[in-house]
DNA sequence: CGGAACTATGACAGTTGTATGACAACGCAC
DNA sequence: GTGCGTTGTCATACAACTGTCATAGTTCCG
């Protein structure tokens, strides 16, 4: 999971077909990987019920290299079926195949996802808890700034740079924003719980 | 070959790559699979030249298992990758799998769908609602390029270029299009639901 | 405890970005 | 040529955003 997204994708993990399906039908993925050997429903039905819903491609990743079960996965509905253990350029490549066939005409939206805040770039839109959220154009550049380094602390100097583009500044700029940021993004802007400041050092958007 | 007729498919044989794209250009096969072993071409290229004359799903059959070939062949354009020994089994379910996707792919494109509004590109036409919408050219192009980009804002500029061509230009021009486009499309153009701005970015149309 | 350093926030005026109506130029059919 | 729809330019009005500042609140440390 953490080597796809160091292909570049964004990735939502749940542990159960449950789990998989109900988030399948709230906030749909735009590629769906199932692993055979989940608790709960049985991996084909599972495969069954998704493919009721949409018409998402579904690879499957399993142990099993047995024919009957790789011809009763594509069977159900399934696009494509590795066998574990799987190369992660194979893995990328294969969804890459996938998409270009089914999704040609669609552009992917890549999204960067905080608890229940979740940031889509391309699309200039950030939601809270599924709600959208109006943002200035440099809140959003804040926030996104901030975003593409999770958990980690940016120094004023170093916002002002990447989101003003100035070299140099009053630092106090820095604070006014994230001050108007988190009226936008925190339930209580007086106890920051996501974008917290790191006296002394700045700020950071909590993973 | 023959097992695979068995399975109730037609199969046609040929003993070179060259032999297989002129048999693929004088009478398209539905579905193409590929030997890397082959005499002649390389393999990579023959994938990419089939891959160029029209969009058949292609399916490698190949000895090597090899990380590297496997991501080579799909990056060239093959749809599937399969290593001998192949259980036909399971390469008859694939090819099942594939075409069923193509053929979703098909019924897919025709038809660009916002909610209530419909888009059909290649008929130039537009329909809100069921009725059909007057646009003008330059209206209609421009709903094209930001349908096709569902969600995604684009900047005046992207647009300028790719309805009008210009590489510069009055930017303001894109506002005013919009305007007019927005008095056809939306209910109330003071409130757009569908074509929203989003400020200092540029437009995007919601999915 | 008290001061210094750091941070949060509210108010305000200047600036920027967007929407829209008016208009002249253009192409095109008749 | 006349009439009509379309197109691009412009000026204006309005709304939203930005940066600055003053003030108030924190945290740290001797």
């Amino acid at each position: 999971m953490l080597a796809l997204e160091d292909e570049g994708y964004t990735v939502r993990g749940v542990s159960s077909a449950e789990d998989g399906l109900l988030a399948q039908r709230a906030e749909p993925a735009d590629t769906v990987l199932v692993d055979l050997m989940l608790p709960g429903v049985d991996g084909f039905e599972c495969i069954r019920q998704l493919r009721r819903d949409d018409d998402v491609p579904i690879v499957v990743v399993s142990a099993r290299d047995d024919t009957h079960d790789i011809v009763a996965a594509l069977e159900a509905g399934a696009d494509d079926y590795l066998v574990k253990p799987v190369a992660v350029k194979e893995l990328s490549a294969r969804l890459r195949a996938l998409r270009r066939r089914g999704r040609a005409v669609l552009t992917a939206v890549s999204t960067l996802v905080f608890g229940d805040l979740e940031i889509l770039p391309e699309a200039g839109e950030v939601r809270l808890a599924g709600t959208p959220v109006a943002l200035t154009r440099t809140e959003f550049r804040l926030l996104c700034e901030l975003a593409e380094h999770p958990g980690l602390v940016l120094t004023r100097q170093q916002l002002l740079q990447r989101v003003w583009d100035y070299d140099v500044g009053d630092e106090r700029l820095v604070d006014v924003h994230v001050g108007r940021l988190r009226q936008k993004i925190e339930d209580d802007s007086r106890t920051p719980r996501r974008l917290v400041t790191v006296r002394g050092m700045g700020y950071k958007l909590q993973r």
